[in-house]
Order: C-alpha cells, then sequence, then structure tokens
DNA sequence: TGTATTTTTTTTGTATACAATTATTATGGC
DNA sequence: GCCATAATAATTGTATACAAAAAAAATACA
C-alpha cells in the first residue's frame, strides 16, 4: 500500500497572518493564503503530509475551508493527492525542474515580447525603479529573492494577456516549492540585475525580439544556476 | 448589487453518463465531469447560473461533492465566482479569445517541437493514425472537431513536458467554451487536415524548427479562422 | 406613482456527524 | 522470528444542519 511516512509534523505555532484575517476574506482564503505562505517559506517542506484536521485544528476553522483550501493548492501542483490517503506538499524532481524551466523560457520569452510592444509608461516605470531597488539588496539573498518575484510578475502584468500572467504565476510558484533559491549563489543576484537591465531596456526601446531573447538567456542563466544547486530528491 | 439574471434554467432531464459512476471515481469527479461535458457540449451555456443545490439535486449527490467541482471549474477557467453571489459559466469576450489564441500559437509551437525531437515511434504512428482517422470524418464537422482535439492533445503527450500538456489542456478546454468551433466553416476541415500533415511529416523528420513554424502556422490559420465566427458577446 | 426602507427569500459559507476506505497494529499459525 | 490474516485506529469522502450574506419582494411614506 501506500508508505505516505509520517514526517516530523512541525506546524508553526502561532499563525503567520500577514492580512488580519478580516470579515471580508472567507475562511478558505485565508487557509488557502496561510498554507501557501508556510510551502514558500519552506516551514511546510516537500513530502510534508497535509492533515485535514491537523491543518483545521492550526488555523481553528473546521474542516471544510480546508479541504477547499487543499483542493485549491493540488490545482496549482503545490500539493499531490491519492484518494483516500490524503495529500502531501509537492516534491519536485529533477525532471520536473527541468521541464518548469523550459516552459519559464519559453514564456517569459513572449512575456518580455509582449511588454515590448504593449506595455504602458507606468508599467515601464515600475520596472525601472524594480531594478533601482534591486541595487540596494545586492547583499541580502532573500531580499533579492523577493525582489525578483515582484520584477517578474511586473512583466507578466506588462504582457496584457491574462492567460500568460496566470500561467507565469502558477510556474514561479511551483519554482518556489524549492528549498533554496539561486540567489544563494555567490555572484548571482548581480549577474541577474544585470539580465534584468538589458530586459527593461529592451522593452523600453520597443524592441520586441530583443526583449524577447534577453529573457531567454535570462532564464536559461537561472536554469543553470539552479541546477548547479542540490535539491530535495533525485 | 450585483445583477446575475436568472437565464432558463435547462438542466439536462437525464445524466449523461459516460463513464458509468463506478464506485471508484468519487462524486466530486463524478460532478466534474458532467458539469464540463454539459458546458463543453453546449448544454449549459456561457452567463448560465451554477446553483449548488440545483446541480445536486440534478445528479442526485449532496452539495459536498458539487462545491468541490465548482472550486475546479473556476481553477480551470471555466465558471466565474463572485463571494456570496454563486457562479457562473465562464463568458469569452473578444479579448479573451485573442489572448488565448496567442497563447496557444506559442505553446503549441513549443509543443511541436519538443515532439520533434522526443516523440517515440508510438507516439508517430498515432498521430499518424489521428491523420487517417481524420480524412474520414471530413464532412463531419463534429466528428472533425473531435479528432481534432485527440489530435493535439497527442501532440502535447509528445512533448512530454507534463507543465506544458496542462496548459495546453486547459487552455483548449477554455477555447470549448465556444458555441460554434472553426470546423463549422466550409473548407476548414480540409484546410486543418493539410497543416496537420504538415506537422506530423515535421515531427516524423525530427526537424524542430519546422515542426514550431507549421504548427504556429496552424493555430494562426485556426484564430483567423475563429475571429471569421461570431461569439457569445463583444 | 416613485423611492427609500424593511422584511422575506434565496443562496452561499461553515461546522459537524456519519460512512467508507485505507493504514496500522495485533494476533495466530508455521 | 517471519509471514499471512484479522481487528483496530486513523483519515478522507459525503451528507446535512445551521449561520451569514446578498438579492428580491413587500411595505411605508412622500
Amino acid at each position: 500500500m501506500n508508505k505516505l511516512e509520517a514526517l516530523p509534523k512541525a506546524w508553526p505555532t502561532e499563525i503567520t497572518t500577514d492580512p488580519p484575517r478580516s470579515a471580508e476574506t472567507s475562511r478558505g482564503q485565508h487557509v488557502y493564503a496561510q498554507l501557501t505562505a508556510a510551502i514558500q517559506t519552506g516551514r511546510l517542506q516537500p513530502g510534508t503530509r497535509l492533515r485535514e484536521v491537523e491543518i483545521a485544528a492550526w488555523l481553528g476553522v473546521s474542516r471544510t475551508p480546508v479541504r477547499e483550501a487543499l483542493k485549491r493548492l493540488e490545482a496549482d501542483g503545490l500539493a499531490q493527492a491519492t484518494p483516500h490517503a490524503g495529500m502531501t506538499v509537492t516534491t519536485l524532481s529533477r525532471q520536473q525542474i527541468i521541464e518548469l524551466y523550459a516552459m519559464r523560457i519559453e514564456l517569459e520569452g513572449m512575456a518580455a515580447r509582449l511588454a515590448a510592444q504593449f506595455a504602458t509608461d507606468d508599467e515601464i516605470a515600475t520596472l525601472q525603479a524594480h531594478l533601482r531597488a534591486a541595487e540596494a539588496t545586492l547583499e541580502d539573498a532573500a531580499a533579492s529573492a523577493d525582489g525578483n518575484r515582484a520584477f517578474h510578475a511586473c512583466i507578466y502584468r506588462a504582457s496584457h494577456n491574462r492567460y500568460l500572467l496566470q500561467t507565469l504565476d502558477s510556474l514561479s510558484t511551483a519554482l518556489a516549492l524549492l528549498p533554496t533559491t539561486t540567489y544563494d549563489i555567490a555572484g548571482r543576484p548581480a549577474a541577474a540585475l544585470a539580465e534584468h537591465r538589458a530586459i527593461v531596456e529592451a522593452i523600453w526601446a520597443n524592441a520586441a525580439d530583443e526583449a524577447e531573447a534577453a529573457a531567454r538567456a535570462h532564464m536559461q542563466g537561472a536554469q543553470r544556476a539552479r541546477l548547479k544547486l542540490g535539491f530535495n530528491s533525485p
């Protein structure tokens, strides 16, 4: 039968309440936000069992909104379900990482091309602001990684294609399952900043081909950096 | 407030039970399958309210598995939710259709390229079988459309990238929301078959560039055909 | 008659009890 | 001691009752 081993159950002792759970947001959304945050910050490691009652007790809600959140996690690829045997946080294989980067190389290129064609002045200004902010955090790997996600999300929006935005968001989130980021590598933040500059430069100049090429080169660099790093399971 | 008008409630009078709802499949999966089938066949038109109790009564289950299925539909983009006001079958705007095709042009090209590199002999044989089957159904628009989806799904699988497969499946499903298919246009089935042949030819020859170009040309042809057709809402 | 306000109804959000299935433990035979 | 088998516990799947919110209808008032 399935051998879902019981990993050390290390549930956060207190609720990581970024948005203070107002009456506006449903309990289901709240649970989803807490679980994704816990996964992305590594507090819930890949392979961890996600038991409905445990999560419900942790967040002080019933199983119903928990089930809703878990189904969303599954749809996002962050959790995997086996019938009647519960869910676990997804563990990415090396092959999955390669496939994820293949997709990002293609779609980040597409996003940059579309941004070069359709980005508004405001959106370009925001991208340039992100470049300046990144200079200040070159020494801080965690801050660099956060800024990186924000920068890329900005390009996704500037593509003005909601399906592209959604897909790239999903792919980025899946890669955030990994315990380390490429910004943990010495020199990578500086290299990434230079690559980001090239992308923004091309978008600013409305140079679609150059923007696409720069974005693809950037993601290839990120993939090379990533594959040099270790990861969970072979 | 929200003005979710009550459209004529035309629920299928009998269950469209393709798989006879064995004990193996959960009720939630069953409801999801029934709803997607009803949407894709046009029995549930875009804009239709999806009321939990109505669906539950229709399929003879409780609201719980219905809610689960509706959440999945929402994640797939087939339904849209407004808090406390329920869900409706998604109505695609012209802009959304354009964005969907932009994504498919890009990703079908990528899939064909990868298929040219990595498809197995079996997979290529299956593609060729689909070409032969399509010749026999040139006069039947519905059969052509079904065969078309199967053919493309085959290429997705041959790309050997699970994220690409999943994304293209999702995009194809979203486009199936439209009430008509491009195969309703005179001459389009024959044109599509010729384009399919070019794609398979390139994949068979392991010609990645040609496969990508052929697939992109095919999808651009499909988009042109689609935009000549009317659709739900401007 | 039109409009604002209250009441009613409808519908989703949530909690909880029970059923069904699976994983785990205990037990017996060899 | 080891393997097969049966009893037990843990966990998900489902139904249902209730709460909360929103939409619709009814009423009061000008």
